[in-house]
DNA sequence: CTGGATGCAAAGGGTTTGCATAAAA
DNA sequence: TTTTATGCAAACCCTTTGCATCCAG
């Protein structure tokens, strides 16, 4: 989906949610879908600012809370007390996730899907979304 | 592992880890093996103090964190910036969490651990542990 | 004795909120 | 005009820390 579409979609998202698209929300909306991969808050906050557009950290704050609940974010993972964030718009994926360096890759499986079907079938648990993290160490950590 | 016998290992470790064997680490600890399932470190609080010990916040703080390397807590995940540990004297699991009224199940899949050593293997990625946290509705809150 | 452990209270750091003001609809 | 959003700063909440005191080894 490209840029222009997306962010017509989320306007149209917003008002039929009954909320007001104002133009802190569509500045916030614009730099996170320019943003590849994992971010956190105060990333979004910096990039902001640098751009010399005018956000408040109380707006961003409430606006992610938005984005999470209209799924176009992913709370990925709470890390050292700071939330890690990601942008929705591909295809769901796990992570593995470098313990020392940090480093975040992505993968996905689709027989580790099926599986976790087949569990949540058995506990008549009706599944919404998960998260699967392996940590450990990189492929360059390891040296 | 009876209680006795996990308490004289943990005085061991500790002692052998260089750090001394105080009677608050001990009356935390044991205070933990009588936890069923998960708690928070709020829980392990009010319980310490319901039984009229004397154990700073600070010390309970302190001797997780210890517990948590020694390797007898797990870290279970952040919810609502707060850690929600378990102990890890079971074998390994992963979770279902109903996001209504925020029951765990337990479950354990061969299979899954197996299909994750493949990927890590693929990505040369050297795995120390692991997470799989499926959200949903457990059965009683999709009435 | 001596160095690590504890308790207290204060500081930290991410996140949330109350309230007056601003601006979508 | 009405209602929701914003900005600011203060409040929150979990967690960490500095420091004087304590105590296990």
């Amino acid at each position: 989906m490209n840029k222009r579409k997306a962010l017509k979609e989320f306007k149209e998202t917003i008002k039929k949610s009954g909320m007001k698209f104002t133009p802190q929300r569509e500045k916030i909306f614009k730099v996170i879908l320019s943003t590849k991969g994992h971010f956190e808050i105060e990333d979004l906050v910096h990039k902001i600012r640098s751009k010399n557009i005018d956000v408040s950290r109380a707006t961003v704050y409430r606006t992610l809370d938005i984005l999470k609940n209209l799924g176009y974010v992913n709370e990925v993972i709470k890390f050292k007390n700071k939330t890690i964030y990601e942008v929705a718009l591909k295809e769901h994926h796990d992570h593995l996730i470098c313990r020392k360096c940090g480093k975040i890759i992505e993968f996905h499986s689709e027989e580790i899907e099926k599986l976790q079907n087949k569990i949540c079938k058995k506990y008549k648990f009706k599944p919404e979304f998960h998260r699967l993290e392996i940590f450990g160490l990189c492929k360059d950590c390891q040296k």
